[in-house]
DNA sequence: CTTTTATTTAACAATTATGTTAACACAAAC
DNA sequence: GTTTGTGTTAACATAATTGTTAAATAAAAG
């Protein structure tokens, strides 16, 4: 049942996942009101119920797949072999920038939910760090080639710099309410930001993997 | 009235303030119960109300002494003129690399009550840009001095800089439950992972502002 | 066409949270 | 000792929120 009587592409179910995805992530679960959702999806709140059961079935809905997301975009960002080292890490950097720039309010909905309930990240948890592993591998291996070979400094840890890159590009858009005042309040003024900012955040990792 | 009858050393009013400060961090405003605050701080959950009217004015006088601290660390951190620019930026980091270790929640509960609420910011908001804006002057002086005499590099934004710097220091304490599990799940891993977090963020800004 | 299944609605039930009030206790001031 | 102000409690009121149900409607299957 993917379409409703009224030829619309996507059945009620679907417009309450969006509604709730929606409310969510610019509440939280706390601050989520299933009527609320109910509303914006067009129906009546025991659709809500007669889809999803409860509330907490809905929110896990939505959770696991940003985090799945969230996950996959580093994954996906950092890894492109074939590239050389300088480029592959900087083509990482941009390219999870621009999904974050596509999604800014997942990094902050996924930290707090996982945050105010860790045991909900659990099953998650293994699977990701599975993956994780493996990338890190690789990256490690390059890392320490290139290192051998005089084109980056030694003694890096990659899991350290994919952290350097993640908060470098993630911060900025997590704080830019609190931080907006001093950089301008203007679409233009965002806009120009986020262009620096992501400049200075591939500047700021190259310098930091550069043999001195 | 600052004793209690029982002789200790604070008030049932200060006793709502510090379980409201944990409950208010650890659960967000929309989270939190007064009920769960009253019962922390061992008072009859009317007390709540008797000295702060509404669970909002409570949260308020939680979140301006919250925003209000943090906000101070940055300046505290960087204001200490005196030191040469290398080593006052060194220095800067890590202090306020510490405020955040001693103080783990606070960015997340400001950036999400900011967020999920601008308006509570308002008032904050000029005062805070207005004395930002005080040091963002007086190190650009001195980063623009350091550059000319061939220092540090050339044509630093310091608001960038800052920047950096804070989201380095701050958000491998907010993601930390997501990472945990790359750099291992005891004390001792959690220990290490922070002491060489330190190092890897004065290296990078270290580098960063490095003339090459 | 009839039966069955899926979808939708309105009304209601139960629980939980916040906020109020009136009575009570206790100490200090007069 | 009475009064006055502050602190404290239990019980209640109100509103919001989640979740249920039974009946109505539409769609699909036979």
């Amino acid at each position: 049942m993917i379409k409703s009587k009224d030829g619309l592409p996507y059945s009620k179910e679907a417009a309450i996942l969006e509604a709730a995805e929606r409310e969510f992530l610019s509440k939280g679960f706390a601050g989520a009101r299933t009527v609320s959702i109910a509303k914006a999806a067009g129906v009546n709140h025991a659709m809500l119920h007669y889809y999803f059961r409860t509330k907490e079935h809905l929110f896990e809905r939505i959770l696991d797949e940003k985090m799945r997301i969230m996950g996959e975009s580093v994954l996906t960002a950092f890894g492109q072999p074939g590239l050389p080292l300088t480029e592959r890490i900087r083509d990482g950097i941009e390219r999870h920038f621009d999904f974050i720039a596509a999604n800014p309010d997942l990094p902050r909905f996924i930290v707090n939910e996982v945050f105010s309930c860790p045991e909900r990240y659990g099953a998650m948890q293994r699977r990701v760090a599975l993956i994780a592993h493996r990338l890190i591998y690789d990256l490690q291996q390059e890392l320490d080639t290139a290192a051998k070979g005089g084109d980056v400094v030694e003694a890096l840890d990659v899991r350290m710099l994919i952290l350097d890159i993640i908060s470098l590009n993630i911060f900025p858009f997590v704080a830019y309410p609190i931080i907006e005042s001093v950089f301008g309040y203007s679409p233009d003024d965002r806009e120009r930001f986020f262009m620096q900012r992501k400049q200075e955040n591939v500047e700021t990792i190259l310098r930091r993997i550069k043999k001195l």
